[in-house]
DNA sequence: TTAATATATGAGCAGTTGCTCAGATATTAG
DNA sequence: CTAATATCTGAGCAACTGCTCATATATTAA
């Protein structure tokens, strides 16, 4: 047994009820977690915000960032995966886009919050 | 140079040019992120859905999350130092509340959008 | 077919993160 | 004062992350 466990005895049971009641599923936390880890990278951000305005290619993508393909091809799979963005080939390139225009409305919420 | 750097000589200058233009300062960016981040783990997610419901000390948040106090404290006081959160003391009791109300909103867009 | 381009991918590594443990601090009671 | 409770904090560690490098795959051109 840990040596910091809550030893009081008096663990407001009420409001920790509440809190188990009003908690959202286990399945449902992790998954909200997931998609928030994918906002909390500046380099994804830069990607997500870009896409936004227009669709980009990874050389695009890579000199708009200042990195490497490679580094935005690992990120870029990491958005598929989460189904944030999609790409259309044309010939040999690759063109990215946001699946959903209101993941930057995300942003924007954030964006109002930090600035004040 | 790296061997996988762009070395197209079509980067679409045009493209690149408006992604620079519509970006966030860098500094917005490393806010945004960093704020983000706070929503990326699910113990902190829990931590922000139970007190936006009701204040709770940090033995009480403990016992609804199923972990140790210190565990709390230390995810307590990083989102203390992003002011995402608030204390107010009850003599040795400290209750933790949201600084922030539409903190949640937050949670509700993200949650909207991964239930699609 | 071969060569060139554009992107993807796996391994590996340094930096970060979230926890535990041990101990420190703050408040109250006696 | 001492003892007990509630919380905080630093060190350390395993797991995770974001990158680089080397290589693989896909498409097109010759």
């Amino acid at each position: 047994m840990p040596t910091d466990r809550c030893q009081c005895r008096i663990v407001h049971e009420q409001q920790v009820e509440k809190a188990r009641k009003g908690a959202l599923p286990p399945s449902e936390i992790d998954k909200l977690a997931q998609f928030f880890k994918a906002f909390a990278d500046p380099t994804r951000l830069k990607i997500l915000q870009a896409l936004h305005q227009e669709e980009m290619c990874v050389c695009d993508l890579a000199a708009f960032l200042g990195v490497s393909e490679s580094a935005v091809s690992h990120q870029l799979r990491m958005l598929r995966q989460m189904a944030l963005v999609a790409n259309r080939r044309e010939g040999p390139v690759l063109y990215y886009r946001l699946t959903d225009a209101h993941i930057s409305q995300l942003v924007l919420v954030a964006l109002e919050h930090i600035q004040e």
